[in-house]
DNA sequence: AACACATCCTGACTGC
DNA sequence: TGCAGTCAGGATGTGT
């Protein structure tokens, strides 16, 4: 499913056409799609049409849509909190953009009908199988660094929304593609930590953006056992480790994400390109790219961790 | 506090 | 064809 690389490839297909964009109207197919918002579905209508995206963000895998709302201006200024629309894809979300009236997708949830700034109607359609995703509406909130809350390519000129954050993912770490992400203080929290380095690189509070596909990709690179203890690793091991994850979620973008099942599309419902580059992951039993043994699964958490047994070895400090 | 684990869900695909 | 079983890239709450 969608990590970094995905969720940024959604996000900057999005923004084009919804920033600026109005909400027009909403139909929801599966209120379960709704569930993380805690005032219902009823309020969540009611709260969103009307209002106007000013931004679409994104901090590792969460994606979020500052609102400005119009007629409400005089009570935000009084001290109401700002909001957003917020987006995670989970397991198995997709957001795709229409036109109006465009034939249906499969397993669409909620569609929330806008119309650009252009005066174009489009559909924004959230769609999501395993229903791991969703969509709600959140307050805004200062980030603890005061620095930007996420990524958007018009944050340059610093907007009302540019240092806030959902609250829903203030605890989210910057990922490694943020201009912000501090090196250092991740490696003071990561060396101490006990647990195996592929469960730290997936842990969104260290560092945020990466999943179970570019974890294995990231530590097949550096030669890493996914579960070597982090406190084992030295920091030059880390900076490499760290350089790894840095191109291959580069890479990954550049290419608009990986489709290794065909779950991840982009807004336009087209699938990407990364997987024939992959490595390591879903390669089981096929020659590792370096040595030529064979790549290994092991069942790992409820999941998979895929590895060469031959150059990513457990070892007393790595 | 830090860590490990269970759990939330559905649909597509595989193999008998 | 039908059906049971398997699998899936995430986040969070809970218990130790």
């Amino acid at each position: 499913m969608p990590e970094l690389p995905e969720v940024e490839t959604v996000r900057a297909g999005l923004a084009p056409a919804l920033t600026g964009a109005r909400v027009l109207a909403i139909e929801i197919f599966d209120e379960r799609s709704l569930k993380r918002h805690r005032s219902g579905p009823a309020d969540f209508v009611q709260t969103l049409v009307g209002a106007r995206i000013a931004s679409v963000v994104r901090r590792g895998k969460f994606i979020w849509m500052p609102l400005e709302f119009d007629s409400k201006s005089a009570t935000q200024q009084a001290g109401t909190p700002q909001l957003a629309l917020v987006g995670h894809l989970g397991m198995s979300g997709q957001m795709l953009l229409r036109k109006r009236g465009d034939a249906p997708d499969k397993l669409t949830r909620v569609i929330i009908n806008c119309e650009t700034k252009r005066g174009k109607l489009i559909e924004f359609r959230f769609i999501d199988q395993r229903l791991f995703g969703g969509l709600q509406l959140d307050e805004l909130v200062a980030t603890p660094d005061a620095r930007a809350g996420g990524f958007s390519p018009n944050a340059a000129k610093a907007k009302w929304w540019t240092n806030l954050i959902p609250a829903s993912a203030a605890h989210i770490a910057r990922d490694p593609l943020d201009e912000f992400f501090d090196a250092d203080a991740v490696w003071l929290r990561f060396h101490k930590k006990h647990s195996g380095v592929k469960r730290v690189l997936l842990d969104q509070q260290l560092l945020s953006g990466i999943g179970n596909i570019y974890a294995d990709e990231a530590l097949w690179q550096a030669k890493l056992h996914y579960d070597q203890p982090a406190d084992t690793i030295k920091r030059t091991t880390f900076d490499s480790l760290l350089a790894s994850v840095r191109s291959i979620l580069e890479k990954a973008v550049a290419e608009g994400g990986t489709s290794f099942d065909e779950q991840y599309k982009n807004v336009n419902g087209e699938s990407g390109y990364f997987d024939v580059s992959l490595n390591a992951y879903g390669m089981t039993d096929q020659p590792c790219g370096r040595c030529g043994k064979a790549i290994r699964r092991d069942s790992w958490m409820n999941r998979g961790s895929h590895f060469c047994p031959n150059c990513q070895r457990l070892r007393k400090t790595a």
